[in-house]
DNA sequence: CGAAGGCTTGATAGACCTCAAACACAGTGG
DNA sequence: CCACTGTGTTTGAGGTCTATCAAGCCTTCG
């Protein structure tokens, strides 16, 4: 059930039998959130945090004009509010898709674990380190990328996450996210998003219909994206790109 | 010398002795880093941490093409590459201005201190997380806004976070940013932001000469930028707006 | 079958970029 | 002390990427 937040826990090094077992164990309930539905509401005080377990959410912020800017998608083995911890949210999480489910583990637990593992506690203090780095690479994205290589990067990027926990089959991935969604990621409009997916369709980078997305050409669509992987902390051998070329290969090479 | 960090990491509570103790002997030594060289370099595994003690920093990422995009400024009392501490580099830092001084720390000592003082090691946690904070904000900014309202916007910031360390005076701040360097935090060409700011003095909301920052309408300035300060985690009584109107006032209202 | 949400398309407008050159200013060296 | 040089700022012109507005289409679901 938290395999991917054990998964991503032990990128660095392996964990104590204790250490899995205080993690395990960590969740008071789980939460089925339904689509659309807000997690947390921004400037909310926290008592729990909540970890993804299933299904996809995004953090992002209320413009007053009612735009609206997604900062982070959040996948299995993701905190959605870690930062609520220590201190008041300064953001709110919807689930993407057709529904999410959560595991809530309350801060005073969660304390109580650091207190008798440490390590965890660093663990999850570099967690909170690499969700920065990928706020970094997505200021890089929005402020000097053009439409077509943000959308890019960003599967790039969400393509090697998934994968990463094991979500990924044959080049194929979920992303359950409107095309306006995508845009309120990316800073685009809903008609940019719209017309730059048909290009990358059309020059054979990819699929996307009913919120799966097939890697057709990953060579093609990394470097359009100008993507590299070194920020999301992932072992090259934990790492495995969708197979190159127009139709995934069912074998290794003979 | 190290008085901003304390003061940053007692925004939430107080430290006791024996933690100022500790922060303030845990720097190995003092460097001094000339105009625009180099502090960190992307990629570099590091075994100390590197303090602002004076002077302006920021963390910046290189493309393909020689565009730059810069994801953080940093000033006295911020950590330039605490994630160093857990992680390899995935970004350079170089100082901005004439020079800047930074308190190195070694890893290994610091890892003693949290040790010995756990909440100091919680505190540099939340200071990650408005770390990230901060990168949040910056992605709506760059994501949503305007030219105009993003220079607002990071004037606002930086403003706030000088005043919260005791580097303004009587409505003027340092920056010691060409107007290229503003466009690469902002995701903004070198013209555009020469033109932007242009409007910003033509409109009464600053000046800006050589290096210095006056703020003549900080109402507006906050308007025009739509900036919420709660982000910055300050206690609105350690925050100081700078005098409304044209004119600094010099005393209270009577 | 109608409604609602999402996707697609067309036309137009505007914000911002790029290129290019002139200008201002500080530091350098003769 | 004054040209000289380099960096940073300013201005102009033109181009393009992306937003906005508006409508039609498609799919899903009750």
């Amino acid at each position: 059930m938290l395999s991917p937040l054990i998964r991503k826990l032990e990128r660095f090094s392996p964990l104590s039998e204790a250490e899995k077992q205080a993690v395990q164990s960590a969740p008071l309930r789980l939460w089925q959130v339904a689509s659309h539905q807000d997690i947390i509401s921004d400037r909310a005080r926290l008592a729990e945090v909540h970890l993804i377990v299933n299904g996809f959410a995004c953090r992002y912020k209320l413009l007053g004009d009612g735009r609206r800017q997604i900062t982070a998608l959040l996948i299995a083995g993701d905190f959605c509010d870690l930062s609520g911890l220590l201190m008041p949210m300064d953001f709110g999480v919807a689930a993407l898709g057709h529904s999410a489910t959560l595991a809530v583990i309350s801060h005073e637990r969660l304390m109580g674990i650091f207190e008798k593992h440490p390590r965890l506690a660093f663990g999850l203090w570099r967690d909170t380190m690499i969700d920065a780095a990928i706020y970094r690479q997505w200021l890089i994205n929005i402020g000097r990328r053009s439409a077509y290589a943000r959308i890019a990067h960003l599967l790039c990027e969400i393509w090697l996450r998934m994968q990463a926990v094991g979500l990924t089959r044959d080049g194929f991935f979920e992303l359950p996210m409107t095309q306006a969604e995508i845009g309120d990621a990316l800073g685009l409009s809903t008609v940019h998003v719209n017309r730059t997916l048909q290009q990358l369709r059309a020059e054979s980078l990819i699929e996307f219909k009913s919120n799966v997305v097939r890697v057709l050409d990953w060579q093609r669509l990394e470097t359009s994206g100008e993507f590299d992987p070194s920020y999301l902390q992932i072992a090259p051998e934990l790492m495995v790109s969708p197979a190159a070329g127009n139709a995934p290969r069912s074998g290794v090479r003979p």
